[in-house]
DNA sequence: TAAAAATACTCCATAGGTATTTTAT
DNA sequence: ATAAAATACCTATGGAGTATTTTTA
């Protein structure tokens, strides 16, 4: 019993003729005869009486086609569901680090929203370990982070995304907007403002700035949210300390502005683009890579020309 | 794309393995390979990841499985259905005249009842031109009706069901019932119930017993009824005139006895079992044959030996 | 090294086509 | 006489088997 042959049935109940239903199946009248005889053989009993000019169903033959109809619609969806799945269209499972998201959120939910209406989207944020429990239980489909957050193991293919510096910015009047260049301690006469520190850039500052500037004392206004950050200090005296490509918006529009330190402060943010190993990606991710390519590259006139292609795939 | 490899799938991941997923479906694991290929080539994209030892759905596998299940159970549902059906199940329509009814309507709902949980039966009593539109409207599988009420077209086959004598019987301790021969005049005396007499069996009565039985005077009591009829002949000096076989109860039971009246009533009932012509039948329609065969004989008695087998098929 | 999946090859059943016959209006 | 369905006959394909190779834990 296979489903072109439900096909061929109801096209006869529809049409009550072999030759027009062999028509609309673009097969010869005689192999939709055979196709009919077939099922019937298959099911054991006459499906249509032969009347003449005129078809008509059995008792069989009803209760047949309208289980078939079912069969044939689910049938024809399930492949129309493939191919649109193929075709771009699906569920955007991700997981967003504090700063991919910064960079990332908005840009894709508008992405999502404007140009791809048959696209759905799921961000989650949260805690990277937390997320690479979820991605581990396929409940997420891929992950943008902080890529010193993700410890390599063989079950994750975790594909470096090149390097963002990081810097300070302040909004474009503020008192040390204009000086051509900063040193930390004028700085410090101001509030810093940062997503919580790690460790290996606590130690960074701390070398670079000396020992005034520790890791708990050296921003005054933490939050991970990143732009919430930078909607404060585009509206206060604080300034910025993070990944200069947050803030683009701003800078491009001549509201913010980038401190020149001395010295340069040589640290960054390496983001890795996270999904577990051997997994066939659904062609729908190919947006998000897209994006991400797009979003998280410096453009912030930094010291490196261009950032490397990722390491990975 | 066909049912055999959908479930092909659920097997596999079902199980997590090819292997294991080809011993359920009973064929090999090279043979079960294949199918999955093909139906990834069919459906444009990987279903299942091959990791190792282990296989998982890739997200169009996820999504192909889910309409999947569906699709293989209503397949095979439809598959035991089309079994049940032919194996006796299903659902009786049928349409029995005022006769007919008298003898099968309680015989039919017993027989479905206790003997044949899985038949439903729908028992349309009325007119018999309603009837026969409701037939040619496919609305009823056959009716059993007087034979002289049906007037024969190609549309429909008519087989006829033998003759049931007609006769005249009252209760047990009737008058009557003492007396060895019984005249018209005698009855006269009581009033006769039965159903509306059609022309001819006027005539008959009127040729048989005189012009004093006028087909509109001799039956003081009328009804479609016969049950009905006949339970009102039991509970009081009415006499009834009708088939004999619908009093078969009381007869056997000792409670009715029938008159034996001079000059003997040559009329009776010819009953006849009405179809489509050219419609296959459902074999559930053989449990509605057998019990008119049965029921629809005459047993008490009668001048002819035995009655005939029905004329057609 | 062992187990699992893929592949090479072979075979046969089946779906489909063309041409023709049968059937019913 | 005509139109529709069934049948006879042929071919290509697909599904399944056995034997073997490749892959990975």
């Amino acid at each position: 019993m296979n489903i072109r042959s439900l096909e061929h049935l109801l096209a006869v109940a529809e049409t009550g003729s072999f030759s027009k239903a062999a028509e609309r199946c673009f097969i010869t009248q005689s192999a939709l005869s055979r196709s009919i005889q077939t099922l019937e053989s298959d099911l054991g009993g006459q499906l249509l009486d032969r009347i003449g000019k005129r078809n008509e169903l059995t008792p069989l033959g009803q209760q047949v086609v309208e289980r078939s109809r079912g069969i044939v619609r689910e049938a024809a969806e399930l492949k129309r569901g493939a191919e649109l799945l193929q075709d771009g269209a699906g569920l955007i499972r991700v997981g967003l680090g504090s700063g991919p998201g910064a960079l990332l959120v908005q840009p894709l939910m508008r992405l999502a929203a404007d140009q791809h209406p048959r696209v759905r989207v799921n961000i989650s944020r949260g805690p990277t370990e937390l997320q690479l429990v979820q991605l581990r239980a396929r409940q997420l489909d891929a992950m943008v982070v902080d890529a010193r957050r993700v410890q390599p193991a063989p079950d994750l293919r975790i594909e470096g995304l090149g390097e963002l510096r990081a810097g300070f910015i302040c909004r474009a009047d503020h008192p040390l907007a204009r000086k051509r260049q900063v040193s930390m301690a004028h700085m410090l006469a101001y509030p810093l403002a940062g997503i919580p520190l790690s460790a290996e850039v606590s130690r960074t500052l701390l070398e670079q700035y000396g020992p005034s500037s520790q890791a708990e004392s050296i921003t005054a206004i933490v939050c991970e949210d990143i732009t919430a950050l930078i909607a404060t200090v585009e509206q206060s005296q604080a300034i910025y300390l993070g990944i200069v490509a947050a803030a683009r918006e701003g800078l491009q529009a001549g509201r913010l502005c980038e401190l020149k330190v001395e010295p340069k402060l040589g640290i960054g943010a390496r983001f890795a683009y996270v999904t577990l190993s051997g997994r066939t990606e659904a062609p729908v991710m190919k947006l998000l890579r897209q994006l991400v390519q797009e979003h998280l590259r410096d453009e912030t006139g930094a010291q490196k020309a261009a950032p490397g292609k990722p390491s990975g795939r």
